[in-house]
DNA sequence: AGTCCGATTCGCT
DNA sequence: GCGAATCGGACTA
């Protein structure tokens, strides 16, 4: 990739309008329901430089209140560190993980939930996407592909320099935030098939939470971190 | 493609 | 102390 250049997505991107930001009220959705509303729907950032991140949602999970043995909130537990998954819907939680990533949420309308974002498909400021990826990484210089750039919870965090300093506990559909915001787009294809399946890296909460169908995904997209080709399978059987 | 492992910080017990 | 909603590199095949 070359500065200054844009990418054949990009040029695409550049020839449409400006896509409506997403309110509170559309986000205002139980967990579940929120994480199928998202797919599909636009991660807007705007650096501090105004430099303009952009990447569809493509993979999503969601973690329920008291029950959920997978969910930071199980059997109601409440600290400083999971307060943002009680606040109202729309409220970014971002999180560390295994003492150096992050993880970005947004928390829905039932008190102790949330959804993981887990993969962005990558569409506008590639060539920056990549020079946070790379930079992050020590030792290799390698270059990553564009589907590769936000295909897990994490990358996507670094790519689009989502930090818990920043963004934990902000409001995303605060119009006063102009750091980072959702926007619908219309022209997205309402009809992709949706892969039902179990959650990613929550073994230790146990086979019956780990397994519940509570991550989402749009079939056949190259950014999605983890597919189930035994989901898939099922899926394709049933439609004939 | 699948599996294994080390890195590294923080919040909870 | 312990273990974590992960990632990337190394290795096998």
């Amino acid at each position: 990739m070359f500065c200054g250049v844009f990418s054949k997505m990009e040029n695409m991107y550049l020839n449409k309008m400006n896509y409506k930001r997403l309110l509170k009220e559309d986000l205002d959705k139980p967990s579940k329901e929120l994480s199928l509303y998202l797919l599909g729907k636009i991660l807007v950032r705007k650096l501090k430089d105004e430099t303009i991140l952009k990447g569809r949602i493509v993979e999503t999970e969601s973690y329920l209140g008291g029950e959920d043995k997978g969910s930071n909130t199980f059997n109601g537990r409440r600290t400083a560190a999971n307060e943002p998954m009680y606040m109202p819907a729309g409220t970014c939680f971002v999180y560390m993980t295994y003492g150096m990533y992050y993880c970005f949420n947004i928390s829905s309308k039932e008190p102790g939930a949330a959804v993981l974002i887990r993969a962005l498909e990558p569409i506008y400021g590639l060539e920056i996407m990549e020079k946070f990826r790379v930079g992050k990484r020590k030792g290799t210089n390698k270059l990553i592909k564009t589907s590769k750039l936000c295909d897990g919870p994490s990358k996507l965090c670094i790519a689009m320099n989502i930090t818990k300093a920043d963004f934990n506990k902000v409001d995303i559909t605060d119009p006063e935030n102009t750091a980072m915001w959702l926007e619908d787009d219309p022209e997205f294809d309402q009809e992709k098939i949706i892969v039902h399946t179990s959650r990613i890296g929550i073994a230790s909460a146990g086979v019956e939470w780990a397994n519940k169908p509570l991550r989402f995904y749009i079939l056949n997209n190259d950014s999605v971190s983890k597919r189930d080709k035994k989901a898939e399978k099922d899926l394709e059987s049933n439609d004939d």
